[in-house]
DNA sequence: GAACGTCTATGATCTAGATCAGAGAAGCGG
DNA sequence: CCGCTTCTCTGATCTAGATCATAGACGTTC
């Protein structure tokens, strides 16, 4: 994996919430940043650390995760190029909320919270498209919450369209990260995923599930 | 139940995230305000009506609920007196994100969106205290959202837990209301409630629950 | 106080999905 | 090429909790 030719600055000139700023507050803001590379499984923050860095996702794919009593691991985010993610951490000044860690090699661009939450203090376009950003997540975060009783059939169905709308037809998850989104087992995961091959509705392979018929998907999940 | 004494302002100047306001303030928002009765069922606001108000609990209770499909309830949250809710349609002048209902005879002061709008945009403090309470509904929810795979037993015990915060050792609420909060039916909760009395870790009549052990409860709760 | 609705309680089943066990298949590193 | 790891897949079992059925206890209304 090759550094992107990119800079910071491109890069913030193309992600959200930063599109909206000027280029002065972009330039300052990209020099106070720095890039940090991640191996595959490697962590880049732990839930209840300090929040020192927003990050921005450069390259490669970042999961954001729950670890519950047992030990199993929630994916509650599935974060990948230009994805921004803790703002909530520059807002309110409190610890990260979860885990961040590198799916994949990953490079990961570390904006320091004192200077993401200067800005939204001196900005008030950046702090009103936040906001929006922010409140976005909370109803997501809402409607999340409320699927706890659907079957694993659906909230399998609702994960893979919430991913295609970010890699399109062709997911490159593997099942257990597929299992790890939808809060179930890998084995569950493959049998339903198996059915709904049988059906034509998806084609599977190894890491890597595709959607072929998205309208029936989008029926089961109840859409 | 008779009106209470109280004025809409004196109500604001003891509930978030109002007590911030200044006295001019506090008294524009609150003649723009008006007191809704609402009988015990009746319902407040339906997920996904346009947001006219933000609403502040006077008296009674209200609870907050999504209906999966097949038609069970999940309440999401309890409003009790001085509790204000639904501000983030506010912040996006997006619609409801849930239904509201009474839980019992209620008093609600409906606050016009478009008023509390104004002022989070005229007044950086009140802004501030909204951020930072909206800032905390975001981390509880997520919270909760993570709890998906925990034990009945164990969700239980939280909500009890979280209520006695709100209502102290003797919690006021149903079997059938405490089942919705944990997702749950009541004739499991009913089950799990008799093993916690055996214990002597509660005590339960009709229409109530006292937790007598708040320490072993917590306990079973994974704090 | 009789009748009705709501709440609490308990027992008997049933089932979705976890858990356990095993085994191909694909890729990777030497 | 061989060995090792990771991923995919399938079958067998087990269990928490839903669902179904029934009934007593309490409160409320006429």
């Amino acid at each position: 994996m090759a550094d992107s030719p990119r800079t910071i600055e491109q890069l913030l000139a193309t992600s959200e919430p930063f599109k909206s700023l000027g280029p002065a507050d972009r330039r300052s803001l990209a020099s106070a940043s720095r890039e940090t590379r991640y191996a595959k499984g490697e962590t880049v923050f732990r839930e209840g650390d300090p929040a020192e860095a927003v990050c921005l996702v450069k390259e490669g794919r970042v999961h954001l995760m729950k670890f519950l009593e047992g030990g199993q691991a929630s994916t509650t985010c599935v974060m990948t190029g230009g994805d921004t993610f803790c703002c909530l951490p520059a807002l309110d000044r409190q610890p990260y909320p979860a885990d961040a860690v590198a799916a994949v090699d990953s490079v990961v661009v570390r904006i320091p919270t004192s200077a993401f939450h200067d800005l939204l203090q001196r900005n008030p376009a950046f702090l009103q498209r936040s906001l929006c950003l922010f409140c976005e997540r909370l109803r997501q975060v809402e409607h999340r919450s409320c699927r706890i009783y659907d079957s694993v059939e659906r909230r399998l169905a609702q994960s893979l369209l919430t991913l295609s709308k970010k890699f399109g037809a062709t997911i490159p998850l593997t099942k257990h990260e597929l299992a790890e989104l939808s809060n179930t087992t890998v084995e569950t995961t493959i049998r339903v995923l198996s059915q709904l091959k049988k059906q034509g509705i998806l084609k599977s392979s190894r890491g890597s599930t595709t959607i072929t018929k998205p309208e029936q998907l989008r029926h089961l999940a109840g859409a």
